[in-house]
DNA sequence: ACCGCTCTCGCTATTTCTGGGGAGTTAAAA
DNA sequence: TTTTAACTCCCCAGAAATAGCGAGAGCGGT
């Protein structure tokens, strides 16, 4: 436990928003759990393609063998949170499966605490991050806290994003070079499931020239194939379906 | 003016959780522009297909023009806070070009005032939209209302993008029949652009039985093609990367 | 006036993917 | 225990995608 009293919310805050440098959100971190008098908190950047960023109160040993063991895949606080927009308590989330349950178990055993609360936060290009509390308490003192702290929470991780972003500029390789009107519909259309021939078809284009809007958001997107592009086009916004 | 005196944020903010109708939020965003004496406030959510949603304070002859002449494509507020995460002040934003200016000068002859400042907001598979305040009013005053009511402004707008989530009848929980694990490999590796002989290789199984997992995926999806697989894999969550 | 970009259309050849089949083993729920 | 589901492997013909090469019209910005 930290002997000095915790600091207050507002100058946290300044503090987080005057940062400079990533080793300072680490410091910012832990300065919250002691002021919110919870056992964790956790800023974790979600990147699917296996890179993840994050700073939070974990034990080293459980943040290695999350990594190691790909939990991302499983943890049922990564993917409820992905379909949603506001913060979830995990008890309302779906651990059925029994690699979840285990998962869990796991995490409980590692002193994850048995209560958690998650906020997600969304930036430009699909980029998608998790700010997360937990603790070891019973469901009606968990609901009172969240109830109390929940907008706290929210913007806590909005600022804590906007500096993670600040400090990874080249997280975002290919800022997003805009599709053009054509290419868009081009993409959005095969990720309806049409065809080629049902997308040109619908455009009003030769097959031909719909070839050469997929290779030309293919390059723009940086994407390998159709699949590629399509999917990275999802994934940054660009299209939706 | 509204002659009654302006009610109080956080029972504003509270009428907005419990609103149940799309109606209320209109009622909740006359009550925020009252309680921050501004001219303008407006939420509207973009969707890249072109159809939008929003309410706000602009006359009905301003958002009918927008509409009409596509502005979405041109408008600076647009442009600029898909790309960023912090909310902007318009000042910043590139006014440049001509298209733009003559935006502006339409804008501002219809009434939304010389200064702005928006939120962007991000919900699930790429839902985006913008919580807008506008005003006539000098430099300096405006640094100063932005700078006091920014954080305020950012919960604001993440309460009215929940409202319009939950009210939006897309938002439907698809039964979404769970993919098993291979599957769920298959598919993200091929959206991360493998192609389906280095998935194969990458998960230590032959080509064949690849296809099998792709099939069933796409089965249980209700999709077309591997392409649409993905994206639906991808838009529900399905799959990250 | 020119540059760059978008949009449209054309060709060939090669590689990859798809959509139908069927069949056996293992592991986990009912 | 039975049954269900996941996981693994195989064939083939035809459709789709990719990598190259072209061309010309139109539009907005420098």
């Amino acid at each position: 436990m930290n002997a000095a009293p915790p600091m207050r919310l507002d100058i946290i805050l300044e503090d987080l928003e005057g940062a400079s440098e990533l080793s300072e959100l680490q410091t910012a971190i832990e300065n919250l759990r002691d002021h919110f008098k919870v056992d964790h908190m956790v800023y974790h950047w979600v990147s699917g393609a296996g890179d993840q960023y994050g700073c939070g109160t974990y034990s080293p040993e459980w943040v290695q063998r999350y990594l190691e063991k790909e939990y991302l895949r499983i943890d049922p606080v990564i993917q409820g949170c992905y379909q949603r927009f506001h913060p979830v308590d995990w008890k309302r989330l779906d651990w059925s499966s029994k690699a979840a349950r285990g998962f869990q178990k796991e995490a409980i055993a590692h002193g994850i605490g048995n209560q958690g609360f998650s906020v997600p936060v969304r930036g430009p290009n699909g980029q998608f991050a998790l700010y997360t509390v937990s603790h070891n308490c019973d469901d009606d003192i968990w609901a009172a806290f969240t109830e109390t702290n929940r907008r706290d929470l929210i913007l806590i991780a909005h600022y804590f994003n906007q500096k993670a972003l600040d400090f990874e500029p080249d997280r975002k390789p290919e800022p997003a070079q805009p599709l053009s009107p054509r290419e868009v519909d081009a993409l959005t259309l095969l990720a309806m499931g049409y065809s080629r021939a049902q997308v040109a078809e619908t455009l009003n284009i030769s097959e031909h020239t719909l070839r050469v809007y997929i290779e030309s958001a293919r390059f723009k997107l940086g994407a390998m194939n159709t699949v590629h592009a399509v999917a990275r086009a999802l994934s940054r916004g660009l299209i939706v379906i």
